[in-house]
DNA sequence: AATCTTGTCAACCGCAATAGG
DNA sequence: GCCTATTGCGGTTGACAAGAT
């Protein structure tokens, strides 16, 4: 038995969003918040199905969202965060402020699997293209990948826990094997994530309406003493690459959440 | 100036996960 | 526990723009 579509087809738009469209979603949304996708279209009249509408605000309306080009930082924060990931654009995304998924997956495509070839590398293993693939000669870095962490972070978002957890089944995200993987990366890889200062630290009346957990890492943190380890950011503390228990203040970091507003 | 090629990115599609009855 | 509806994700497509010929 096949699944029932999504939408009424037949009485849809698809195609670019014209600009009316835009501000009717724009304002249904300011009114009434994100969520029930499925009935949204119709209580804002649109003629649009509700994945189109949620992915035109993800990736498009958002008021969140940074616009503009990709700066070297954020090149560098993707290609390692995809060395460890692989193609989780979501899991990356919530890592880089204001980026999307979509806008990441197209900007890898387009240019980052562009550089990482001119530089020799292959995109998808993060190897060197010549590489050869005989396990013997995979070369081990000492301390590469360096995961000192601390538990919880964003980790208590649950999706975060549950979309590790699904990338553990598909086999493309953090399995055992990636994890392993991740650590005989080519490079000489500080993995460390940390938490950034705050866009707003989370207000006593904090509302769930207004503002949303936002990413707590940038790239420079690459480069500092860490305080949030990956694997506890994406729900693995129990893997070995986690070594929370290195950092002392890690308890104490670990409890801070930062949000930055929603602004309408 | 016209045509072709390439690059970019918004949007769509199908599937899997999850929620709820 | 099963079934259906809904949401979210990743891969892919196609329209458009810019550059090359």
């Amino acid at each position: 038995m096949g699944r029932s579509p999504c939408c009424e087809k037949a009485h849809t738009n698809k195609g670019a969003w014209t600009k009316e469209e835009d501000e009717r979603l724009i304002a249904y949304i300011r009114a009434h918040g994100e969520g029930c996708w499925r009935s949204l279209p119709k209580a804002a009249g649109l003629l649009r199905c509700g994945k189109s509408c949620r992915l035109r605000w993800i990736n498009y309306l958002r008021p969140d969202l940074k616009r503009g080009n990709f700066t070297d930082e954020e090149d560098e924060l993707i290609i390692k965060l995809h060395s460890l990931l692989g193609n989780k654009w979501s899991l990356i995304a919530g890592r880089l402020p204001g980026r999307t998924d979509n806008e990441i997956k197209n900007y890898w495509n387009t240019h980052i699997k562009r550089k990482l070839l001119s530089r020799g590398i292959d995109p998808q293993t993060h190897r060197p293209l010549n590489e050869p693939c005989s396990p013997a000669e995979v070369v081990h870095p000492p301390a590469a990948v360096s995961v000192p962490c601390v538990k919880g972070s964003s980790v208590e978002d649950p999706n975060m826990e549950k979309k590790a957890d699904s990338a553990e089944d598909s086999g493309s995200g953090i399995s055992s094997e990636e994890e392993a993987h991740s650590k005989q990366l080519p490079f000489d890889l500080n993995l460390d994530l940390s938490i950034s200062l705050p866009f707003s630290q989370v207000p006593a009346d904090y509302d769930r309406e207004i503002f949303r957990p936002a990413t707590v890492v940038t790239p420079a943190h690459f480069n500092n003493a860490a305080t949030v380890c990956l694997c506890c950011n994406i729900g693995i503390q129990a893997s070995k690459a986690c070594t929370c228990h290195l950092s002392p203040d890690a308890n104490q970091a670990q409890s801070l959440r930062y949000y930055r507003p929603f602004e309408a």
